[in-house]
DNA sequence: TTGTACGCGTTATCAA
DNA sequence: TTGATAACGCGTACAA
């Protein structure tokens, strides 16, 4: 088992005492050219590396950025985590996330759980907090960013878009393009899809297009067979039904194979929209249209906003709106099937 | 911002010293009935929470579990971290995890700060380590679980199957089915890539059916995309292909497309068989071959192992072989199109 | 530019 | 069963 080489060992071997040894690591420039050389060439065969726990101890907080996600199975969350990656790639802190299972009593236990260490940051998905935990949030030391929505009341910072504005849009795609009788998809129905949903609902009812009863919901977590299962479910109660959007793009995605098997030609009798534009959907056949939520990007400016406030530098507005774009392809064409499309 | 309680305010309150409330805390069963009582309301009255940092410092050892795997971004290592996050719940561990990106000097530097905290104990992907960090391993204090692959010689206990043999019974599985000019698709290309490329081509071989010609790979990563394009590549070359092995099941869901598109049909002119068997793979049109490796039950197994061995328990065997089963479905029904399958 | 004294919150060791 | 003392490794505040 690996000895622990600790600062005062370094400093014997540089000759000097342990503060400076501290000072040349934590501020290079703090300390005299020819004394660091030493110091590194110490570090270096000693293979010293800093205590993390003896450090949090030492100066009252972690060097450690906190992310909370609902899930590390979904594709949307570990984007995020991606940019989050890559944004702290060359600093000194290090992430620690926490899973809350899409469960607002167990995010608010997380969040005491991370607060306690004094975190330099903390990323939260999402705008629906318990109210304890919003208090805890508004109480606490170091930035907080929320990510993956926009919403009127941030905590601190928040960067995301408006899904109830994302999913108007699509569902605006799917009247221009002709269809009349659009139908709606969505699984599980956390609050976050219920915004997306009642953007459909309110272009929709704008469009003089809504029916009620062409919206096929579950509880249940979505996937590609849910997706082929509240197609069905939905064609075989509404067959006039001519399109749908989807609450993610494995629904759409189910929902296309579903069509095959019906033998259903989409987009000529349906049209199909997806929703955070993952990589497949461009790839699929017939390509699906869906809506890009940059979801690297939120996480990469999560910790640039984080940081920039850490350096006291601006972070820029409490509430960046990373816009979701459509991205129109061919599941979308229009009931007569015709209608020429960007790729 | 919350003040922090200490082990001391609890002490005070309680009308104890601070080491009573500190033992009442890990080891009730050492301390006198009411005076646990007078404890816990104290400590519940204050909110006391012990500081992780000053425990481990204490301590000398930090209550976490090390994970080190290549992405975020691949539904693969998300399983497995799924399966260690529901192992862990109810204990006294955090998962502390970090990303590789497929390089051994990563992961090389990553383990060292790992064991610099003294973790409880270390799961790492796969099994191409350095020589360096597998010096590093042997000698950590802490169990060290290789996850996602077997191999001859575990650093400590091991736990996931063989890509080779996997690879091999999948290729057998088209063989039986009666392709007869069967290709590889491989993207990436790392070494437990390389391995299941020869696995595919050993049994290949064996059958009279190889042709390193009709082997297309890429280094970049795989994607749905991807396996389309590799096919269209693989097809421009050799129309005579029957069947594709693929890397994974990204690039066989492309593959699949990319057939549709070329007005191929799957399975009769051209069979197609992934790897991981997402769950897509069952609701495709027409469903598709994979191959299932339990990746959430590796990351609960790897936890278990590790648990076992803390708690003084016996962790069975060092080397857990979770066998890879092929899941076969109509996307290798064979050259005639006409054999029936399993669902 | 470098060093000294002390404390961070907890637990191990030993004593009562 | 409980308590006093002394670390754990590092950083802050101040002094030199």
């Amino acid at each position: 088992m690996a000895k622990r080489v600790t600062l005062a060992e370094v400093a014997a071997r540089a000759g000097v005492s342990p503060i400076t040894v501290s000072r040349a690591l934590r501020r290079p420039d703090t300390v005299q050219a020819e004394t660091r050389a030493r110091i590194d060439a110490a570090v270096a065969e000693l293979g010293y590396v800093p205590d993390p726990a003896a450090r949090a101890l030492a100066t009252g907080r972690a060097d450690v950025i906190g992310v909370l996600i609902p899930s590390v199975t979904n594709a949307v969350f570990t984007d995020v985590l991606s940019g989050i990656y890559d944004g702290l790639a060359d600093s000194r802190f290090d992430v620690q996330y926490a899973i809350t299972r899409y469960d607002p009593g167990t995010e608010e236990k997380l969040i005491g759980v991370f607060l306690r260490q004094r975190p330099a940051g903390l990323i939260i998905s999402g705008i629906d907090q318990t109210d304890a935990a919003r208090r805890l949030l508004d109480r606490a030391s170091c930035p907080v960013v929320q990510v993956m929505e926009t919403g009127p009341d941030p905590v601190d910072m928040m960067v995301g878009f408006s899904h109830h504005d994302a999913a108007a849009a699509a569902t605006r795609h799917l009247i221009d393009r002709g269809y009349r009788r659009p139908g709606f998809l969505g699984a599980r129905m956390d609050p976050r899809t219920q915004r997306r949903f009642a953007g459909f609902r309110a272009e929709a009812e704008a469009g003089g297009v809504f029916d009620l009863d062409r919206v096929e919901t579950t509880e249940v977590p979505s996937s590609v067979g849910g997706g082929a299962e509240l197609l069905r479910a939905l064609l075989g109660r509404h067959p006039e039904t001519d399109a749908v959007f989807c609450n993610n793009d494995d629904l759409a995605l189910g929902a296309l194979f579903e069509a095959m098997r019906m033998g259903i030609p989409v987009p000529g009798q349906l049209g199909i929209c997806g929703f955070n534009d993952l990589e497949m959907m461009r790839a699929a056949e017939p390509s699906l249209t869906s809506v890009r939520t940059n979801r690297f990007e939120m996480g990469a400016r999560a910790v640039e906003m984080i940081r920039a406030r850490l350096d006291g530098r601006d972070p820029g507005p409490a509430i960046l709106d990373l816009k979701a774009e459509i991205l129109a392809r061919r599941s979308t064409d229009g009931p007569t099937g015709n209608r020429p499309v960007e790729t």
